[in-house]
Formats: structure tokens, C-alpha cells, sequence
DNA sequence: AGCGAGACTTGGAAGTATTTGT
DNA sequence: ACAAATACTTCCAAGTCTCGCT
């Protein structure tokens, strides 16, 4: 529930609302004057294999120390997948391991390749095909347990308010899987011990205590941040956090603001238009790299790109950072003129493939840009996403890259459901219609996703359902011709037809849902509809056409969109 | 301006729980 | 009642953007 103050149930800005929450905490940048909190979960420590569970190196059978074994076990965890026949994780895998080892197993254990750790990956998923094979009895104590833990440790105090925590537990350790062509992937990602970790709640609330004879690296005061732990990993050296969970307070209304930023875009968005087109014409080049690059960004929704270090993580691009080598140009392609060819990875190495017919303008300019380089240079030379930010920021307060994502995200659906809905279908046609477009901001977005492994089967076990019902249908319709002719008593009639209308209607639901399943093969909506699409959109065309909430959103998605539930009515305009 | 640290949002896959069909 | 299919949740990596410092 929406039990925290919500925001006020009127269509203004944040900023210009002057109630209590203004009062209370805008001005200094505090975020919260009370905060309490149990601490984090830490990973459980390791358990040692039982003895009969043997590792073999170069056949022959070697008892590993217990850091060794550790390390080991990642490994033979994930055995059956793609990532350890690669040579780039099998060697940072093993140089890590190396650390752990005696120097007695150092100069024993010499070759990876010799190593022989199927006996330990049998003996896992011995394991966890036992714990399917557990009794009733068993899972519900596992599962009391768990809501036992969660009850500890997965709510704070935050201003009055208890609040559900995001993610109390700290990452256990592993072997990082980077994505993408990662050039660290397979090393060790260390435990993390209450030595590391930095605890943030407040000087007047009861400390989360470390475990028996361990104590924190930290336990700070700052209402400036919203985070509760903190803890430095040893991969990239980056901070991670454990931070509340959406239904928060402190979420909703981030994100709140974040659509009303988008939405003061859209009041402007076309004097910046006009503005970028204009700048394509400009004598300085920084500019008109600037002004195609903000094109890209506003057209095809494009991530700002960010420089990246090189050889710390795989080798993506985003708008400000594409190379040379990521886009082709043709004057003339089809019965198309000044078409971009755009080929790159994108964040999560995602294939980013798109050929768009562009401005006679943008095309010379692209070509100018091109000029004397080479396929690893950048396109945008004289441009990185701080000065486009910058930019921004002058033509509207507030605005940076990521704000055109949201806002062409949540225009586009708004646009989408208007075009595609039509009055008088059926409730399961409208969710077709629904997810036609958010599948249309999914694309625009580039959310990808890879087929489900079962997807073809799926597909023909529903279209061995319809096929059913067809059949089902006839044969009805054809009992319902035959008592016509025969006669028969008019209320048996009437209800033969019932039959038919129904059996009509779960065919067309069936036909539906393979439709929408087929589209979505390889399309993930998840993202769009958790980040991008400004939840009021969605309320109130439920609302208007009478569907069902929880067709559209699930528990989890009502809880974190409580606020726009609350707030949005069937006229909302994004 | 350029940087690195820090904080926070965004991302698909994997894992788990629930529902469905038999 | 069971297994298969589907829906939901967790996981944790990878982005964006700000800020303080030089």
C-alpha cells in the first residue's frame, strides 16, 4: 500500500508543489532525518564438500585446502555453461585461483586444463535436484524461514515510515560473469566481510550490530544518500549499495519527478527541434556534432554514451561515443535516399542493427565527420556526454540525454494505445492492443531479449489448442443447425447458442495470445515498463476502457506504481 | 576543462513460485 | 496429485549523471 505522505494528486511539477514535503526536505538536499535498520544479510560461510565428492588433476585424485575447494566449487558450478570453455575466463579464472591455493597446490596444479571438477558438478546438481525432491514439510520450513529473515532484515524505519528494503543481502562470492565480450570475466569476486562494509542510518536509531567479533569498516550519518549499506567490490573497484525497494516513498517520488521532467520536454521538444536543425547549418563543427548527435538521440532513441576505460569492461557505445566503424552511409539504398546504416553494441552488448533514412543535411554532415578517419575513431570527435549535458541543461532546466528515452518512450505508448484501441473489442483484445504498444516501445528502445529455449514448443502446444477449440466450435455450431431442424425445445436452442458464443470467445482469446506471442519472440518488455513509460499513461487507459488493473500490472508493478494509481484519472495526458 | 569517485537508474538472464492441464 | 508451462522475483552487471577536486 501507498502508506508514506503521497505526492499530491495534482498533474503540476514536483517543484511547484509547496506542501509539507517541500517544507520538510528540498532545500538542504537531505533525504531522510530518520533512519533505522537491521543491517545487511551477509552470504553463509562456506561449507566444505563431504568427503566422497573428489577432485582430480591430471587423473589423479588431489584433496584441495578448504580456500582452494572454495574457488573450485564456483567453477564446477557452472560447468555446463558456455562461459568456462572460454579461453578468457578459463585464464582469469585461474589466475585468481592460483591466489587461493597452498603453495604445495601451486606447484601441483600447473594446467586448468588438467583439472577434472565433474565429480563436484554432479555432486551440485545431485543437490539441487534433492531440494525439488524435498517434502512438503521441508519447503515450508524453508519458506517460513525465508519470510522469517525478510521480516528481520527486509524493512527499515525511514522518517516514520516502515519501508521494504530492495536487496538486504550482500552478493556472495563467485566468479563474475561479465556480459558481452568481457575482459574480466571468470575472475573471483571476493566475500564480502563486515570489515568492508559501511552502514549508513541515523545518529539517533539503533545501529544494525556486525556479527559476534567482526565489526564494520564504517557506520556513517549521511541523509544526503539514500543508501543504507555499502560495500566496495573488487572486480571493476566500484561501490555497490543495498537501497530501498521502488514501493518506497523515496523511489515513487524519484520517479515521479523523472516523468515530470519528461514531460516538460514535451512542452519544448519542438523549439529544441527546430534548434538542433538549425545548428546542423553551424560554422563550428563541435556544434553540428552536437546537433546530429542530439538528432540520434531524440530520432532513435539512443543511449548518451558515456567514454568507457578501455580494457576494464567489454566494448560498448552509446550515441556520443559511436566509432567510425559503426555506421555506413548510402546515398542511395532501394528506392531510399541518405540512408545510416547503424551496427553497433549497445549496454549489455546488445546488437543495436537499424538503417534509417535520414536529412539531406545530416547526411553531408555525417560525411564530413567521416572525413580522413579511421573505422576506430570516434564519429563524434569533438563531443562527449558532458558537453551535450551541458547543452541540455541550457535549453531546459533538468534536461539531459536520458530524458528524450523517457520522453519519446512514454509519448510513443500514449500515441500507440490511442491509434490501436478500439472501443468496441473484447478485453483480451485490448491487452493485445496494450502489449502491441508497449512492444512498440520496446523496439524503439532496442529491448531485446533472447527466444525463450521453450518458445517453439510453447507455440505449438497453443496452436494445438486452438486447433482443439476449432473443432470444438464446429461440432457445437453443428449440433446447434441440427436442433433447429429437428425442432427441438427453444430453451435447449438458446443455450446451444451460449455454447457457441463461448466457445467463440476463448478461440479469439486463444488466437490472441498466440499473436501476441509470436510478436514477442524476441522482445523484452519488462525494462520499457518498469523505467520508461510513465505508469499514469497505462492507468488511465485502463480506466477508460474498463480493463482489469492487474491485466496490465502485476503485484510487484501495483506497489511500485501506487502513487500513479492513485493519482492518474481516465483524462491523465502524459 | 578533465578527472575520478560516488550515487542512482536501467538491463536481461537465471532462479523460484504459482498456475494450468491432465 | 503431479509435471509442465507460465508468471513473477531475484540477481547482479552496466549504464547515466553529478559533484568536488585540480
Amino acid at each position: 500500500m501507498w502508506n508514506s505522505p503521497s505526492p499530491p494528486a495534482i498533474k503540476s511539477e514536483p517543484e511547484e508543489d509547496n506542501g509539507l514535503w517541500e517544507e520538510e526536505r528540498s532545500t538542504d538536499g537531505s533525504k531522510w532525518k530518520f533512519l533505522e535498520h537491521k543491517g545487511p544479510v551477509l552470504a553463509p560461510p562456506y561449507e566444505p564438500l563431504p568427503g566422497h565428492v573428489r577432485f582430480f588433476y591430471d587423473g589423479k585424485l588431489l584433496r584441495l585446502s578448504a580456500p582452494a575447494e572454495e574457488v573450485a566449487t564456483f567453477f564446477a558450478k557452472m560447468l555446463d555453461h558456455e562461459y568456462t570453455t572460454k579461453e578468457m575466463f578459463r585464464k582469469n579464472f585461474y589466475k585468481d585461483w592460483r591466489k587461493e591455493m597452498t603453495s604445495e597446490e601451486k606447484s601441483k596444479i600447473t594446467d586448468i586444463n588438467k583439472c577434472n571438477f565433474t565429480e563436484m558438478s554432479e555432486y551440485f546438481k545431485a543437490q539441487s535436484e534433492a531440494r525439488k525432491q524435498m517434502s512438503k514439510d521441508e519447503k515450508l520450513k524453508i519458506k517460513e524461514e525465508n519470510e522469517r529473515i525478510l521480516q528481520e532484515y527486509g524493512f527499515c524505519v525511514m522518517d516514520n515510515h516502515k519501508e521494504r528494503i530492495g536487496n538486504f543481502r550482500i552478493e556472495p562470492p563467485g566468479l563474475f560473469r561479465g556480459r558481452g565480450d568481457h575482459p574480466k570475466m571468470g575472475m573471483l569476486k571476493r566475500r564480502i566481510r563486515p570489515e568492508d562494509i559501511i552502514i549508513n542510518c541515523s545518529k539517533d536509531s539503533k545501529h544494525p550490530k556486525p556479527p559476534q567479533g567482526t565489526r564494520w569498516k564504517e557506520v556513517r550519518h549521511d541523509n544526503k544518500v539514500t543508501w543504507l549499506v555499502s560495500w566496495t567490490e573488487n572486480i571493476q573497484g566500484s561501490i555497490k549499495y543495498i537501497m530501498l525497494n521502488p514501493s518506497s516513498r523515496i523511489k515513487g517520488e524519484k520517479d515521479w519527478q523523472k516523468y515530470e521532467t519528461a514531460r516538460r520536454l514535451k512542452k519544448c521538444v519542438e523549439r529544441l527541434r527546430a534548434q538542433y536543425r538549425e545548428d546542423w547549418k553551424s560554422k563550428e563543427m563541435r556544434v553540428r556534432q552536437r546537433a546530429v548527435a542530439l538528432y540520434f538521440i531524440d530520432k532513435l532513441a539512443l543511449r548518451a554514451g558515456n567514454e568507457k576505460e578501455e580494457g576494464e569492461t567489454a566494448d560498448t557505445v552509446g550515441c556520443c561515443s559511436l566509432r567510425v566503424e559503426h555506421i555506413k552511409l548510402y546515398s542511395k539504398m532501394d528506392d531510399q535516399e541518405y540512408v545510416v546504416e547503424f551496427d553497433f553494441l549497445g549496454k549489455d552488448s546488445i546488437r543495436y542493427y537499424n538503417k534509417m533514412p535520414v536529412e539531406k543535411r545530416v547526411f553531408k554532415n555525417l560525411q564530413l565527420f567521416l572525413e580522413n578517419k579511421q573505422p576506430e575513431d570516434d564519429l563524434f570527435d569533438r563531443l562527449n556526454t558532458s558537453i551535450l549535458n551541458k547543452h541540455l541543461q541550457e535549453l531546459m532546466d533538468g534536461l539531459t540525454a536520458k530524458v528524450f528515452r523517457t520522453y519519446n518512450a512514454s509519448i510513443t505508448l500514449q500515441q500507440q494505445l490511442k491509434e490501436l484501441t478500439s472501443p468496441d473489442e473484447s478485453i483480451p483484445a485490448k491487452i493485445l492492443s496494450y502489449n502491441r504498444a508497449n512492444r512498440a516501445v520496446a523496439i524503439l528502445c532496442n529491448h531485446q531479449r533472447a527466444a525463450p529455449k521453450t518458445f517453439e514448443k510453447s507455440m505449438q502446444n497453443l496452436q494445438t489448442k486452438i486447433d482443439e477449440k476449432q473443432k470444438q466450435l464446429s461440432a457445437t455450431r453443428k449440433q446447434l443447425k441440427g436442433a433447429k431442424t429437428e425442432h427441438k425445445a427453444s430453451h435447449d436452442d438458446r443455450s446451444k447458442k451460449k455454447a457457441v458464443q463461448r466457445i467463440e470467445e476463448q478461440l479469439m482469446k486463444l488466437q490472441m495470445q498466440a499473436t501476441d506471442r509470436e510478436e514477442n519472440k524476441q522482445i523484452a518488455l519488462g525494462t520499457s515498463k518498469l523505467n520508461y513509460l510513465d505508469p499514469r499513461i497505462s492507468v488511465a487507459w485502463v480506466k477508460k476502457w474498463d480493463v482489469p488493473m492487474e491485466k496490465i500490472y502485476n503485484k510487484t508493478q501495483r506497489e511500485k506504481f501506487a502513487w500513479a494509481i492513485d493519482m492518474a484519472e481516465e483524462d491523465y495526458e502524459f
